[in-house]
DNA sequence: TATGAATGAGCTTTCATTCAT
DNA sequence: CATGAATGAAAGCTCATTCAT
């Protein structure tokens, strides 16, 4: 059944936020979920399985959160602090635990990595790049390059939440500040 | 003598980075530098401290690369680009192979995390703030918290760093680009 | 099962006889067992906990070996000639190898200490002293304290054990002629 | 010099005593002595050789203790008396920590073993026997073998010795009492 | 399908000993 | 003689994975 896959990888998501994705053994997850160790490779092929498929649940989390009705009657800056919102907030559900661990195996795990940037990035940068663009030509005074624009804006998400990760005690105290922030100084800059 | 440990830490710096901290054995570091297993223990406490002491390297060329009297001439996005520009490009050396190494352990590692957040990260936000609140100051039209604007500039850095690790094919193409780019989106925004 | 960790304790005490302890390897161990080296921490801690183990077997071996009911009919000459028997030949199996192995820890390690002497030495002692004690009390002329008298016939067998151990080839000789030897001295000295 | 070698050869007997030997490190000796670890070296071929010599100087230590004159003059039940306050005294000196390390590496180690039972156990045994001897002979009625007897004595003198380090906390209260003790017990037995 | 005992490769670290200075 | 850096073999223990039941 799926439901044993899905109760194997819930146990997984939690001991992989709560202790690393190294430090966890298979005997871990085998605990958490209620199951024998052996059970495990019933329904995955290896360790690392685990953490490709709670990746893609994430892809699958991420992709459904945004609801089209309201996008088509948002403006620029209500878009651009809609994805803010989203990408701040939503692995904030567990103070970034498992996007921390995640992200950990990311950066070391070369296909683990092709399927974050493949499945997730790049899907949201195709996405997003058009709105910029035709922003780009509405607004003929920006000399910054809509693919840029939309990499930097990603990127700015990315590394705040790493910032936040890293202790930064002003950004937890501010998270909630930071769609609107955000939105204002990418579309206005700091002034000058 | 301090050059067999600047050997032994070379040595470490290249096969962390070509490998991965994990799967490098201590004898994988001896190897490459030249010495037994046991000589590596005669300078360094554990392998965690090999990457420890990496880290404090990093922090010391970071420190090390900006000249004082350049900064004094400069003005505000002369400044800002040149930041962009040196942490874009300094830990480019090796095409980011140790950086994606070190940062997946710095997630994943407390002590670790503290001691970029306290030696690094938080250094550099000190440094940078006070610029950014004068030219708040002198920019009354600004409506950003500089403390914000500060951490979304390095975040956007941060985050770019990774995109490009994650594989961002444009960015790899366009990285000479950044520095303007991002210092022009920093200051004006995408317009509007 | 348990005759799996019999299996492991048996080859366990026998390679730790012939080698020592510490010059024993996990894998000797389980070499001699037929078992993977990884099995015995299925069953076992730490190699330590194998002696733990070893020497609790002894203990049970100990205590099962005196049978109650002749113990109710003998007379105190033969209840001491059938302690110091028991405490001089049962270790004697395989020629004191294993308890030599096991006492030069015990010397060594607190925990096994305590375990020694909680468990089997003070157990015996104070199996004994009221035998001694009744003794006493029925020959007045006796100034020998029983609690000192105890500890003296018990130091005298675990003292010629460490002789015979040494290497005193008398005592290997005439190890049969021990216990009657020593009940006498026990009980009415070298005269005078 | 001669006096390094004592310097070494203390700090060893200190150190071993205070953590035993396997776990102390010929570098802990070296500190302790202050002298570097390959000085160790020119005095002593292993570290092996250091418990030789330590065992070396205890024979030394136990052989001098004893002043021909008073022997001379002693009666039997004083001899006995003073052999067992020698035995149980001496080591006592650092509550048995030394001896306790020693005896653990003579179980053990053979050579170590043969030297401690050739040169200090036998010794003693064969200046001793002649006496008992002699009292057998003067005491017809005595039914114990000499031999036999000498080495009960003994025997009991060791054994008490390791009950007090193994914890019993009886002898350790009347350590004392233990010479007038013995020696009535082992001359007129507990009686009957 | 579920189990969990068995596997055994693999790794960090220690430390007695050597020897060039 | 003294030094102490260098050596490198050695071992306990872990844990992902397998497979007979």
């Amino acid at each position: 059944m799926s439901s044993k896959r899905n109760q194997i990888l819930n146990a997984a998501a939690k001991v992989f936020a709560a202790n690393g994705f190294h430090p966890t053994t298979i005997r871990d997850v085998a605990r958490e979920a209620g199951v024998a160790d052996g059970t495990i490779y019933n329904y995955f092929d290896s360790k690392t399985a685990l953490l490709f498929a709670i990746l893609d649940r994430m892809r699958e989390s991420a992709a459904s959160t945004i609801d089209p009705h309201e996008l088509a009657e948002m403006d620029f800056r209500g878009l651009v602090k809609l994805y803010v919102q989203q990408a701040l907030f939503v692995p904030k559900a567990d103070n970034f635990e498992l996007f921390r661990v995640v992200m950990s195996e990311i950066l070391v795990n070369k296909d683990l990595r092709s399927l974050y940037h493949e499945r997730i990035l790049q899907p949201a940068l195709l996405q997003a790049e058009p709105l910029f663009t035709q922003w780009a030509e509405q607004h003929p005074g920006s000399t910054v390059d809509p693919a840029l624009a939309v990499r930097a804006l990603s990127g700015a998400v990315l590394g705040l939440i790493i910032q936040h990760i890293l202790g930064d005690e002003l950004l937890a105290a501010r998270w909630a500040d930071l769609p609107d922030a955000l939105a204002d100084l990418f579309i206005h800059g700091v002034g000058g």
